[in-house]
DNA sequence: GTCTATATTCAGATAGAC
DNA sequence: GTCTATCTGAATATAGAC
């Protein structure tokens, strides 16, 4: 499988990079964890650790594409599923890792700026979700699922806006059951039969 | 007026470092500002400017909430006004300044932790607006303006997680039009009349 | 691939004079 | 209220050995 046993070595030493990096950022906030830290929960020197990724923005960057990674190969195990269903599933979910939440929320805050590595990842993430959740509502609408005069696109931004900043208040008040929220707007958004 | 001459002076000076931070920020990005930077940007030393504000974060958070008392005594003028009906104006306002939009969302990030001066800013923020917009659109359901089948709260707080979140996005993207998005939703919120 | 050691850079905070 | 000077403390990144 490994054209190297140093390959899969290296391999498998980043993912267990990625992971520490998590549990770190998760006990001490993001803002306050440095790469020596990380290296230390792996047992690396920090040079050691920077072997395996060009700068802290990197790595922590890739922590977050690796979790994406890790949550689209599990929605494609049910074909079926559409992302405008999994979005509050998701976010459940990421109710019992604060240190993602936090680590992503931080990270947005720094994509705006373009030498940044999360500046790329955020503008693709967000150009795929919006264009995937925009064609299931369309879909939705066609099938009489969503009230017709929404907006597709519109409400797709809003959808991952939302998100987003209900991220940003749960982190400041855990008891906020960001999951209700989502289904409410999207429930709002469905063809009232009762009228 | 002034107690003493430099009471008034000590004020004055207090608002000329606050409006010179959002410039520096709004220039130089929030991550790369730093208070030696801004004490430039005013003629005085870091220290001179650090007899002012306790800290840099301390002073990072006074500008938000100097901003936050400009804009209520504006609203003020009219108090007729809902804070429901202002909010896409402030908001699109708000376009024009983008290193002022740069900062909120950075130091909401930050506000998790506690011992951070934003912390309890953002808190009562939060807190505030959700109270005040919550009992506006009770009011508006009195009066048949608003779906009666919603949540008073819930709404509430997800327009101000819309808002925040429609912030991220126009950082990354500024082609976004945040204020159509929220009036978008808003409207969506309106008693239906073609029923 | 990993380490040690160090270069670099820089920041925020404080002491004490004026 | 403001300055100069300095402390203190980092943290990232890199060079070069093993």
């Amino acid at each position: 499988m490994a054209r190297r046993g140093s390959y899969a070595k290296g391999v498998a030493k980043r993912e267990e990079i990625l992971d520490a990096a998590l549990e770190v950022i998760a006990r001490e906030g993001y803002r306050k964890t440095s790469v020596r830290e990380i290296a230390a929960a792996v047992d690396l020197s920090q040079a050691g650790l920077l072997h395996h990724f060009a700068s802290k923005d990197e790595l922590f960057t890739e922590v977050l594409r690796h979790r994406d990674e890790v949550d689209t190969a599990n929605a494609s195990a049910d074909p079926e599923a559409r992302l405008i269903d999994t979005f509050p599933v998701v976010v459940r979910h990421n109710s019992a890792v604060p240190g993602l939440v936090q680590l992503y929320v931080s990270l947005s805050a720094e994509a705006p700026d373009p030498m940044h590595p999360a500046h790329k990842f955020f503008t693709e993430r967000f150009d795929r979700f919006r264009g995937e959740l925009a064609e299931e509502i369309q879909d939705g609408q066609r099938e009489g699922e969503f009230n017709p005069d929404l907006d597709p696109e519109l409400a797709a931004n809003s959808l991952l806006a939302l998100t987003d900043g209900l991220q940003t208040q749960w982190l400041l008040n855990p008891a906020l059951d960001m999951a209700s929220h989502l289904e409410a707007t999207i429930d709002s958004w469905r063809s009232n039969p009762k009228s």
